[in-house]
Order: C-alpha cells, then sequence, then structure tokens
RNA sequence: GCCUCUGUAGCUCAGUCGGUAGAGCAGAGGAUUGAAAAUCCUCGUGUCGUUGGUUCGAUUCCGACCGGAGGCA
C-alpha cells in the first residue's frame, strides 16, 4: 500500500510556523490540521496565538476551536480524530498539512501510535497519589520495578506522574507498559510525513517570544486571563501558558510587570523543551531564518523541498 | 559631618572559629506513549568591592578608600 504523503510543520513556539502554513496551504491546495494541545479549546484565543478568521484566510483549520475548556484531552484523543481528519481531507483530494508544536501528538501520529489498548484509571492514579503522599515517591517506583523493571529503569522517582501512569496502565490492561509501547509500534506509519521546522538563533527566537508576549497584552490577555480564571477547574486546558501566569496579578498579589515577566521566561522554557524534542527528529528539515529573512523566501524553500521531498518518495 | 549595617555566581542570599566557597532562582543540555503549553533528570571557579597591614597563609581579622541602605545631626 502507497504511503499517505503529509507536510508537517512543526518547531518551537514563536517561530512563525502558524503564517507560513497558510501561505503554503494557499498554493498547494491544502487543509491545516492543528497539533496543538491548546489551541484545541474553545476561547482560548489570544494566549494560544490562535490565527484569527482573517489570518486563517479560508483555508480550513481543522482541531483547532472546537473543544470546551471543561474537557480534558490527551493524545490518544488527538491521534484518533487526526487519523480522521487527514482522511477526510485526502479523500476530498485535498493536501493535509499538519501544524504545530505539540511534539507528542506530532510524533504519534506520524509514527502511528497505537494507543487504543489501554484505558484510564482515576481511582487508581489517585490511590497511588495517596500512597506516593504516605510513602514517597520510590514506594511507587519500587511498586513499578516489581512488575515491569524495564520502564522502571528509565523513570526518576520524581516524575510521578509518568510513574503512576505506568502502573496503571498495569491494572488496566495487565501488560506492563514497556510491552504495550512495543505492541504499539508493530502497524507500520500510512502517512509519509515531509517534516519542516523554522530555525531561529536562540536569542533571536527569544527577542520574537518576548514581543509577542507584549501583543497578546495589547490584545487584551488580561482580560481573557479574566474570563478563563472565573470558570476555574480545568483538567487539561489550565495548563496552557498564559493564564496562570497572570493569575497573581488578577488577584493582586504581584505587579503586573513581574508578572508579565515570568510569563515571558516560561514562554521561553517551552520553546526550549519543544527544541529538545524536535531536535532528535532526524527526518525534520529545517530551514535557517533570521529577524530580517523575507516571509517569501521562506515559502519559497519550503515549497521547493516539499516538491523534492514528494518527487523522491 | 558622625554612627550603625552592608558589598560573595547573571539575580537573591548562605558560609568560611584564617587553609581560595554553596543553595535557590535564572541559564544550558537531556528525557518524553492517554495531563505533554504538563511532568521529570543532569550541569555551579566566582579578581568572595578596592587597597594596605597582621599572618607560613586573608574572601574570613584590623585600617583606609569606594559603592549601597538606615540612623543621628
Amino acid at each position: 500500500m502507497e504511503k499517505q504523503f503529509v507536510v508537517v510543520i512543526c518547531g518551537p513556539t514563536a517561530s512563525g510556523k502558524t503564517s507560513l502554513s497558510v501561505e503554503l496551504a494557499k498554493e498547494l491546495d491544502a487543509e491545516i490540521i492543528s497539533a496543538d494541545s491548546m489551541q484545541i479549546y474553545k476561547g482560548m484565543d489570544i494566549a494560544t496565538a490562535k490565527p484569527t478568521v482573517e489570518e486563517r484566510q479560508g483555508i480550513p483549520h481543522h482541531l483547532m476551536d472546537f473543544l470546551d475548556p471543561s474537557e480534558g484531552f490527551s493524545v490518544a484523543d488527538y491521534v484518533r480524530l487526526a487519523r480522521e481528519k487527514i482522511s477526510d481531507i485526502v479523500s476530498r483530494g485535498k493536501l493535509p498539512v499538519i501544524v504545530g508544536g505539540t511534539g507528542l501528538y506530532i510524533s504519534s501520529l506520524i509514527n502511528n501510535i497505537q494507543f487504543e489498548e489501554s484505558e484510564c484509571d482515576y481511582a487508581y492514579r489517585e490511590e497511588l497519589r495517596q500512597l506516593a503522599e504516605e510513602n514517597g515517591n520510590g514506594r511507587l517506583l519500587d511498586m513499578l520495578r516489581e512488575i515491569d523493571p524495564e520502564t522502571a529503569a528509565t523513570l526518576h522517582e520524581n516524575n510521578q506522574s509518568r510513574v503512576i501512569r505506568a502502573l496503571e496502565v498495569y491494572r488496566t490492561t495487565g501488560k506492563t507498559m514497556s510491552q504495550l509501547q512495543k505492541e504499539s509500534r508493530t502497524i507500520p506509519s500510512p502517512y509519509e510525513p515531509c517534516m519542516i521546522a523554522l530555525d531561529y538563533d536562540r536569542s533571536q527566537l527569544y527577542d520574537r517570544i518576548n514581543s509577542r508576549v507584549d501583543i497578546m497584552l495589547r490584545d487584551g490577555l488580561i482580560e481573557e486571563a479574566r474570563e478563563f480564571y472565573e470558570a476555574e477547574d480545568y483538567p487539561t486546558a489550565a495548563q496552557a501558558i498564559g493564564y496562570k501566569e497572570l493569575l497573581p496579578y488578577l488577584k493582586g498579589e504581584q505587579t503586573l510587570e513581574t508578572c508579565v515577566e515570568k510569563l515571558k521566561q516560561e514562554t521561553r522554557k517551552y520553546a526550549k523543551r519543544q527544541l529538545t524534542w524536535f531536535r532528535r527528529d532526524e527526518r525534520i528539515h529545517w530551514i535557517k531564518v533570521t529577524k530580517d529573512t523575507d516571509s517569501r523566501e521562506i515559502l519559497e524553500n519550503a515549497k521547493k523541498y516539499i516538491k523534492m521531498y514528494g518527487n523522491f518518495c
């Protein structure tokens, strides 16, 4: 069976993925599938730097802006939905362009990771958290070592959520995490991804992040954050950078300046983690850019690479 | 002008009863399979303000000077 050609635009936050993807989509008769764990949520527009309707320029954007922030969401949900979207787009004769900065979502999708077998057991998670509270994190890792030494060896006891998840997997499926991870890779991927990322110098990327936060503030981030916190108790959405950092200001406990600095800093750290993730994927074609690079030039470079890649496979 | 406190890693500060120093934060690198914008791991040499003195040896004690904070006039 021939693999489905898909374009992937990934890389750190504020590197220009959104505008490049829209320009590409216009020229390649494509539709965009977002790969962003926060842009999926409705109402979280400014903080997530979601493209506005104008910025989307008529290009359909899938898996964006469709879920209420009170709903939880996970990689497994993402992969399931994204697969459907890809088939749908392809069936209409269009090219799928996957765009986003959530590395786990992207790699799980294009590597065709199977999640179906495993389920969640929130009560058991809570039970384990209690156990750790009383006996320390080491106790949980010891438990995991008993049933799945292979996974236990890769985890640090302080990474409590991962240790708990590994125990939970065993509880719900009877299989170990390591076994399940091997099985999750047995079905070859139906996709042939052409991966592109924009490569700024670290300092220039940080400059872009800082000024983008300033723009968000100008566009009403504080109001958005205030609304967000009136609702509260969101399982997944609460993690978004942009609201929790402004909370001390909204509560009158901290100056705006301090909170904004914190917000910029957290965004920079996030970009750094994204770079760590994407750097190790050797399939990615990094387009070197600086603040002076013309967007037209970036587009041409990307198009050229996609065309070359398409001919090659 | 006088008195007191203070000057140690990019920042906030520990510390050395005299044998050239260490935390947190920042920063860098890494991990990443159902919370991933989350979670976790690793990495610390810096004229110890300057300059004299005492000493085998001073960042540590003493003096002077230069910054900073406070107090009295």
